[in-house]
DNA sequence: TTTATTGTATTAGTAGCTTAATACAGTAAT
DNA sequence: ATTACTGTATTAAGCTACTAATACAATAAA
């Protein structure tokens, strides 16, 4: 996992989309158990305050739950992990579209270039 | 045309992507006389120097060029602006991808999550 | 010639993000 | 009991984005 961030964009708030990405795909599967906040900030080569910060919002959204001296774990609910999951794809493909009406493009043209990317990327 | 910006990133580099794509898509034709910074920054609501700032970056593209005392132009050049939107609309195609596979869509799922989308649409 | 408008530059102040260096309280393992 | 680890909180410093308030030079219009 590559923890690029932008430099336009707070790093909380990378943080905060990269781990909510690894939890909904799988790669921290429910009830797992999380690296420690020095642990990632060191992993991540970020400060472990802007790592607390991150994981402040997850809990907020209930996907992780704190143990105060243990240590934080995914959230045992694979409901809410699979909601987040669809509202997230949700909210990229509205905003895909918008994007892309915003230049002009037609629905047509749209699921053209969709498809396109998707048989250019079987043959990788 | 709204002027909403995120909190989450510089104003200038909305800007930027604003006035992009009004000159991409056709809101301001190859030649047209831009609105001078001062209107346009009353009219976004943002600070003059914000503004300067957004039409620096366009002017070292090209999209826009600047005769200092009469005001700013959208480039005479229809090939440039051309080739600026199939730029940008790849690069949400591949952004748009790149979201999804991390969620962990297939891309079956993601041309039927785009076909569905672009139907819906139709709808409106 | 005067006036208004253009882009541009400068200086200062405010706010938010990030890092850094600590410190504290609770728990598990030894 | 001691040690090591957990999350959490605090304070200070530096940096950038943004706003604000100007000022200046060049041109078009009156």
């Amino acid at each position: 996992m590559a923890w690029n961030f932008d430099n336009d964009r707070p790093i909380y708030s990378q943080l905060v989309e990269i781990l909510q990405t690894q939890i909904v795909s799988g790669e921290y599967k429910p009830g797992d158990k999380l690296p420690s906040v020095r642990e990632l900030a060191i992993t991540a080569a970020v400060n472990p305050n802007t790592m607390q910060r991150a994981f402040s919002e997850l809990e907020r959204e209930g996907l992780v739950s704190t143990n105060r001296t243990t240590g934080r774990t995914v959230t045992e609910d694979p409901a809410l992990i699979s909601e987040v999951r669809k509202e997230l794809a949700s909210n990229h493909v509205t905003c895909f579209f918008r994007k892309m009406k915003e230049l002009g493009y037609t629905n047509e043209e749209i699921t053209a270039l969709t498809s396109e990317a998707a048989t250019r990327e079987e043959n990788e």
